[in-house]
DNA sequence: ATAATTCCTATAAATTCATGTTGATATCGG
DNA sequence: CCGATATCAACATGAATTTATAGGAATTAT
């Protein structure tokens, strides 16, 4: 299987759940990991490693102390899934070799590897047309239909 | 990262050198592991694993004993990426819940499951575009570009 | 028979995934 | 200031999976 791993996984749910909790009225309301952990089913242990490549990237903010918690560094429309990705995952590519090319020897003769950086490629421009508000609406006008439809 | 396991990525190699072996005038010369162990740097004890899968969905035959090897079930040209993919890794999703709707609890509302639903999609779209005749021929011209270029 | 080759099973090594522990540091409300 | 709440940091641990190697049995051409 070609696996995203569950660290970019997660960190995208995290990173959504954020978007939904995010205040437009700068409210600056933190919301604490042991309510993500609880809507998303994910220890809190593994969300306080994953956060932290997110924290770096400035893709979130923390506040620490009592009534502290993360909030997202920017608009939910200012950040794309591939960031989120990106700073997951150091990289979103399906072989190593696409972004290090000293990483397979014999790079010039390989027959796969157009393919595989092709197919990166392709990949990374979807992920880069998604942000996180366009995600957070997707999910929203779903569950309206489901609301909508009686079953 | 999003990973292609060696598995796919080995095995896509191990077909490759297949494909370019392949006796069009229907001479059946079977390639050994060996052979492709040399050519691809892959020891011969993982390429045994790996092409199981391969023989169990037909997409290669072997024949046994001395003078034995393996060769190419259907022509280059009717073997897709897509059924080497589906056959070495089981499926080709980013995440087990798109093929196997039970993995996940929350399928139903879950914000990112359409997402890594459409990129599975259409990463196969593009593993299906290709066949191994297609791959051969690129790296042919791409090779003979790099002979043409004195450099 | 012998050599060549696939086939089968076991297992070692490395990495990923996930939880747990301990304790420090920062902040808020009372 | 005190006590509760949370982040922060550095580990440790175990389970699961992936990656890779190994030994030998079965099969076949010569
Ligand atoms: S897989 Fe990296 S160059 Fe072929
Ligand atoms: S990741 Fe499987 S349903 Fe969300």
């Amino acid at each position: 299987m070609i696996r995203l791993s569950t660290k970019g996984r997660y960190g995208t749910r995290l990173m959504l759940n954020l978007a939904q909790h995010y205040d437009n009225g700068n409210g600056h309301k933190a919301v604490i990991l042991k309510n993500i952990s609880d809507d998303e089913r994910i220890s809190i242990r593994y969300l306080e490693q994953i956060i932290i490549p997110l924290k770096i990237n400035r893709l979130v903010k923390s506040i620490r102390g009592a009534g502290g918690g993360y909030i997202l560094a920017r608009k939910p429309e200012d950040i794309r899934l591939s960031e989120i990705l990106h700073a997951l995952e150091g990289n979103c590519c399906l072989v190593e070799c696409v972004e290090d090319e000293s990483f397979c020897e014999f790079i010039e003769t390989c027959p796969t590897f157009p393919i595989w950086k092709n197919a990166t490629e392709i990949l990374k421009g979807y992920f880069d047309s998604l942000t996180l508000k366009d995600i957070v609406g997707m999910a929203e006008k779903k569950s309206k239909q489901g609301k909508t439809k009686a079953r």
